[in-house]
DNA sequence: AAAAATGTTGCACAGATGTGCAGGGCATGC
DNA sequence: GCATGCCCTGCACATCTGTGCAACATTTTT
């Protein structure tokens, strides 16, 4: 049994090579799973799981071709309204078991396909969006290729990889992975310093400041990915919203002006944070929802990021509110 | 209305959105085709219809991995014995409705999206497998390409796109596209010479031979596309076997040492022949079949192609057979 | 070695999906 | 204005697909 997937998938090479067959014959040539039972000899049963298990561990991608014909304009609106280089759009539309996040994360991965090319160094943020992006990647757009995590990736206990995009994205581009080992927030800024001042953080942190790619999210304020991953007690959360505070790029957060503001969880976040990654060449933000917009704004405004996937609405709400 | 797809297809913009929409909603969400027709308020049936369209006109792709382990052992092996660049294996089952042909051409758009670069020139050959290519692939891979047309496209009354991969091809890409107007063989050397001669047809050959990217394909000697897009007579398509033919590349037959041989049919050929490509960098030959195995094999000796995309069988038949 | 936990398989069945057909709308032609 | 042909729509119904469950197999723990 050997392993693939983020380390602890377990799948057989034999099984994979089967996986794929099936995937073929029912995908490509439109066999029933009767028929592509009957084919290999085995139950339809077992060829329906094999199927949802390509379609799970990506194996099997469905991509979907947007021709809104307002998508291009939103887009080419966006980009000369913030100064982007390119821009994708994609449809708000999200439900109970897929939420706008992950729906962003899914075209996002379509979409930086075409970026992504042999020996890249790509940094990475975090969260649900990023996550969906991982899990939604073709896994061999390129090769040699060196993923960096740009913030903490020990959580609270339990859910270790729910929310951690690189890794994932690791295992499944066949990439290196370098990772900073300490959590998103430490409890002191001692504890930040230490851990900051590790070799394997030192490194994870040095590549990520040279990546050729970042692929960014904004957290929301409210239930956020990092409010549900780290021991953050309500009354401290809240207080951040009493400093000022619209959102939060890179375990920062940051107020109106787009600065990290001035509150003790910003002095104990760990990694690299927003001012330090404009040596990237190119960074992609991918985030949506209507609570998330006046940081987006914000954060294209500060020209942290200089690409954008998104979905209509969001789109729509960036290119119509502008408080003077 | 407007006109996508080869420039016969009957689908609005406004549908286009709605089909995207739809795709969206059932494929990326996952919903219900009864929940998708809830949330737009349509009927179940139209849903249906709507994504066989979408699937249909590649607004919605589906690509499959293909983790075979032999797969890498027999690619690095047909790149080391025929000196290739770069090789692609797919599965070789088929089926009564998907021909091994376009599983290869379907495979073969989805390997190709990442050669393919903005600008590019890409001259194209003919037939069922590049047809398919050409119905599988990704229409937004990159933006102002050129595809050029290397042979003929007429052919006899009917079916008139039924082989025809470069206005597929030009149109799904939405890119300039050049084209030979005339039939595939020539009734004489006479009218080849005229049609050849022609401004459109010099320009498209001019065009074809400084190429980016050559999609090739190769014609057996059975029931090829060549044999029921012409009006060839029986007796004088076996006469090519006579005459040493084991297959047919770029509209001319080739013998075993891979010219062409002396046939009055390659004296009649119209457009740019099998020794005017070598000027292209890339020229990716996409096929397979039992029939096909020799001349495959030829063709790579001589250097028409420099990357090769095949199935399994042909592949192995191409490592195996060697007549000293 | 027995027990417990965990993963796998086949099945029944509910639910989701695709399609031949009939009726209806809409344009073109007479 | 009426007839004709074409396409689109909705439906009934046959087929295909996914899943909770129970039995079985396999691994891990005690």
């Amino acid at each position: 049994m050997n392993k693939t997937g983020t380390g602890r998938e377990y799948r057989t090479g034999v099984a994979d090579e089967a996986l794929a067959r099936v995937a073929h014959l029912y995908y490509i040539l439109g066999l029933t799973q009767a028929e592509v039972a009957a084919r290999l000899d085995i139950t339809r049963f077992k060829v329906n799981r094999m199927l949802a298990q390509a379609r799970k561990n990506g194996m099997v991608r469905i991509e979907i071709n947007v021709p809104y014909v307002e998508r291009f304009e939103l887009e080419r609106a966006l980009e000369r309204k913030f100064g982007l280089e390119t821009s994708f759009v994609c449809p708000s539309d999200a439900s109970d078991s897929v939420s706008l996040s992950e729906v962003i994360g899914t075209y996002a991965a379509m979409v930086i396909s075409e970026t992504i090319e042999d020996g890249m160094v790509i940094a990475t943020s975090w969260g649900e969006t990023l996550r969906a992006l991982a899990l939604a990647i073709n896994p061999d757009v390129a090769r040699n290729l060196c993923v960096v995590a740009m913030l903490g990736a020990l959580t609270s206990q339990t859910d270790l990889d729910k929310f951690d995009a690189a890794s994932t994205l690791a295992s499944r581009l066949g990439a290196e992975c370098l990772y900073i080992p300490g959590p998103i927030i430490c409890d002191s800024v001692r504890t930040r310093d230490a851990i900051n001042a590790q070799p394997a953080a030192q490194r994870a942190i040095a590549q990520a400041r040279s990546a050729d790619l970042a692929l960014l999210s904004i957290g929301g304020l409210g239930m956020s990915s990092l409010r549900r991953a780290t021991i953050i007690r309500d009354q401290d959360y809240s207080s951040t919203l009493a400093a000022g505070a619209i959102g939060n790029l890179l375990g920062r957060f940051i107020g109106k002006d787009g600065k990290p503001i001035d509150h003790p969880f910003n002095d104990r976040a760990v990694g690299v944070g927003p001012e330090e990654i404009f040596d990237i060449p190119r960074r992609i933000l991918c985030a949506g929802g209507p609570h998330k917009v006046e940081a987006i704004r914000v954060a294209l405004t500060c020209n942290y990021a200089n690409a954008l996937i998104t979905d209509v609405q969001t789109a729509r709400a960036l290119l119509a509110e502008d408080p003077f």
